[in-house]
DNA sequence: TCCTAGCGGAGCGATTTGCTCCGGTCAACC
DNA sequence: GGTTGACCGGAGCAAATCGCTCCGCTAGGA
C-alpha cells in the first residue's frame, strides 16, 4: 500500500503520516455526512470544516472533488461486499441475509446515492458492484432455498430495498441540527422500521404485486451522466 | 376567495385568470419535483423553468420564495387528512390504514421533506399538522382494536415509515434524468417494496425491538431553524 | 539552530442565487 | 381598427457561493 524509501511505518516523519492518516479518515467520514445531509450540492468548504481539517489538507490528498466522491464510492462498495460476505459465513441463510441487510443500511453508506450520475464510475467502482453483487445473490438463493425468504423477491428488490432503507431523512436532519441528544432515540426508531420490514420479508405471506423488476433500474442510474446540463 | 369587482367567474378577464390558475397548478407540482430532487436548495430559477413559465409569474403569485414553500406544505398536510380521512371513511380497518399509507407515500408530497427547518412554521400548517395527526391516530387505534396491526406500533412510527417511503430515491432520480420510459417499471418496484413493508405491519409477528418512539422526533425538526446558519 | 513536510485558511475568478423590472402579447371594449 | 390594461416571459442585478490555488505558519527531527 505504501510505497518504501527510507524507513516507512515507525520512520523519520511518522508522527506526521500518522495525522495525516487520521485526517483522511475524519474527510471521508465528514463527506459521507454532508453529501448525506446537502446531496450531490455538498460543497468541500464544508465537508473539510466538518472534518476538521482546511481545504488545501482535502485537495493534497485528492486532486478533486470528483476523485474524493469515486473514493467514497469504493469504500462503499467495499462494505457491501465485506458485508454480505459475512453474511454468507453464518450458518443461518436467515441470519445471514438479516446481517447483511442491516449493515448495508445502518452504517450509513447509503446516502450517498444522490451523488450517482454526477461522478464518472471507475473499472474500480464497477468491479467491486459486480462482486457486491454476485454475494447478495447467493445471499438470496440460500435464504430462498431454504424457504425463509419470500420466493419472488429478486437482487433488484433487495438492491431497491438497501436504497430505500439505507438512507434516513431523520437522522439526516438531527445530525445536521446537531441535536446529538435525539440520536439515539432516532436509532431505535429506525430500527423498528427495519425490524418491520425484515418481518415483511419472510416466506408465509401472499405473493408480491406486480412483476419482479429489470436490473436495468440499477445500471441505468450509474451509467448516464447528469441531463446535459 | 376572489375579490369581486365587475364580473367574476365568466366575467370580462375570465381568459386570463384561467391562464393564471393552470400556471399557479404547474408551478406548485414543479417545484414538488425540483424539491425532490434538489433538495432545499432547489432554486426559483429551475421551478419555473420545469413549470414552463417565467420567475416574473412567480414572484406575482408568490411574494417569496418560502412563501411558496410554505404554500406546498401546507397542500401537502392537506392532502395527508384527507387521506386519512379517507382511510377512515372504509368498512375495513386494515384497508383503510393501506389506503392512507398508500396515498401518502406515492403521491410524492413526502419529497420535501428536506425544506424541514428551512421555513418557519405556519400557524396553518400546524393546524393543519395536528388535524391530520389526530385522524392517523384514529386510523391505528381501530386498526390495533380489530387486531389487524401489531399492537406495538405508534403514531410516530407509522409517520416515520410514512417518511421513509414517502420519498423515492429512484424515482426522483430517473425524473431528473428524463428516463420516463423507467417510470412505469420504477412505480412497479416501489409498489412491491410498499408491499412488503405493509405485510411487515400485520399483527402476528413477533414484537419489536426496542421502545415506542418518543413525539419529539418529530416535532423538533420543525419548530428549529438551522444552526445558526 | 535550521530544515522541511504538512498544515489551515484567505482569496481568486467563475458560477449561481433570490429577486426586480420592463418590453411584448392578446382578449375585451369602444 | 384603435386603445386599453392585465398578464406574461426572461434579461439583468447585487450578493452569495462555488471549486480550487497559493502561501505563511507550525512543529517535530537532525
Amino acid at each position: 500500500m505504501t510505497t518504501e524509501r527510507s524507513k516507512p511505518g515507525t520512520g523519520p516523519r511518522a508522527a506526521r503520516r500518522a495525522e495525516a492518516e487520521r485526517n483522511d479518515k475524519a474527510l471521508l467520514e465528514a463527506a459521507r455526512e454532508v453529501i448525506a445531509t446537502d446531496g450531490a450540492h455538498a460543497s468541500v468548504a464544508a465537508i473539510a470544516a466538518r472534518a476538521g481539517v482546511g481545504v488545501g489538507s482535502l485537495y493534497r490528498r485528492y486532486r478533486t472533488k470528483e476523485e474524493l466522491f469515486q473514493k467514497l464510492c469504493e469504500l462503499a462498495l467495499d462494505a457491501y461486499l465485506a458485508a454480505a460476505e459475512e453474511g454468507l459465513a453464518m450458518a443461518d441463510p436467515w441470519d445471514g441475509l438479516v446481517h447483511y441487510l442491516r449493515a448495508a443500511t445502518e452504517h450509513g453508506t447509503g446516502s450517498l446515492a444522490p451523488i450517482a450520475g454526477t461522478i464518472d464510475v471507475t473499472p474500480a467502482m464497477a468491479d467491486k458492484n459486480e462482486r457486491g453483487e454476485q454475494a447478495v445473490r447467493r445471499l438470496i438463493d440460500r435464504a430462498q432455498a431454504a424457504g425463509v425468504l419470500r420466493p419472488e423477491i429478486t437482487v433488484v428488490d433487495i438492491d431497491l430495498l438497501t436504497e430505500q432503507l439505507g438512507k434516513s431523512p431523520l437522522l439526516e436532519h438531527l445530525a445536521a441540527q446537531g441535536r446529538t441528544d435525539l440520536t439515539e432515540a432516532a436509532l431505535n426508531a429506525r430500527s423498528r422500521l427495519h425490524a418491520i420490514v425484515f418481518d415483511g420479508l419472510r416466506a408465509g405471506t401472499a405473493p408480491l404485486p406486480g412483476y419482479p423488476p429489470s436490473s436495468e433500474l440499477f445500471t441505468e442510474r450509474w451509467s448516464r451522466r447528469p441531463p446535459t446540463g
